[in-house]
DNA sequence: GTTCTAGAAC
DNA sequence: GTTCTAGAAC
């Protein structure tokens, strides 16, 4: 097997994807590192944009210069729960995110909306990144791979999927990992970096010259 | 989710 | 010397 298949430091990733394990809390009122996301979201001081049926606030660890996520106050654990009941909450929560992404500054298409396929953070949780991914936090091969590859599931698939069936099927383990497991692209050239510190070098190129670096 | 560290691999 | 891997974290 190629060097891409050798990279087990997915089985990592996996293990705290998968919700094994005792962790420590960050605050009084969280008892799991995995709830972070609906401990935050009760913090007024975080809220950006609220709406009585949704919140926005921004990544902790943002993934690029603009990185926002918007939850529903309602306990659903993520797009697996979804039906087609939900198409007008997911259209609010779509609309929220496009009023925090305005508040950038930046013109409306640089922006993407998505769920992860596999989150580690309870409660659902819309991303709204901007396509620059030029971050300190963007620090691993996977973080990459969970926004540019069909990891990352579109706000619009998610709409779609549930008027057509009326679900979001679970993916198998294998599909996901495979996923996580692409070999690194950029997203706004052609260029194939050699590796992950080449591709950090290359989108930095990308937000100092533009798109013809 | 993240940080940290040691040791392997390149 | 740099990059990647692997595991712990009470």
């Amino acid at each position: 097997m190629g060097k891409l298949s050798s990279f087990n430091n997915l089985n990592v990733f996996w293990k705290f994807i998968s919700g094994n394990g005792v962790w420590m809390a960050e605050s009084p009122t969280q008892m799991f590192w995995s709830d972070g996301l609906i401990d935050a979201i009760n913090n007024t001081g975080k809220q950006l944009f609220v709406s009585d049926l949704a919140v926005v606030i921004k990544d902790k660890y943002p993934k690029a210069l603009h990185h926002f996520l918007v939850l529903p106050w309602k306990d659903i654990d993520s797009v697996y729960e979804l039906s087609s009941d939900d198409d007008g909450l997911l259209q609010e929560m779509y609309e929220l995110g496009s009023k925090a992404a305005s508040t950038s500054g930046l013109p409306a298409g640089q922006f993407e909306y998505g769920y992860h396929m596999k989150p580690s953070m309870r409660r659902l949780h819309l991303h709204v990144i901007s396509k620059d991914y030029h971050s300190p936090c963007l620090s691993h091969w996977y973080h990459w791979n969970a926004f540019n590859t069909d990891f990352f599931i579109k706000h619009e698939y998610v709409v779609k999927k549930l008027h057509e069936k009326g679900c979001i099927d679970r993916p198998h383990t294998q599909h996901v990992m495979t996923l996580l497991e692409t070999p690194l692209q950029c997203n706004q050239c052609t260029y194939v970096p050699k590796n992950f510190k080449d591709l950090k070098l290359h989108l930095k190129q990308h937000v100092e010259y533009g798109q013809h670096s």
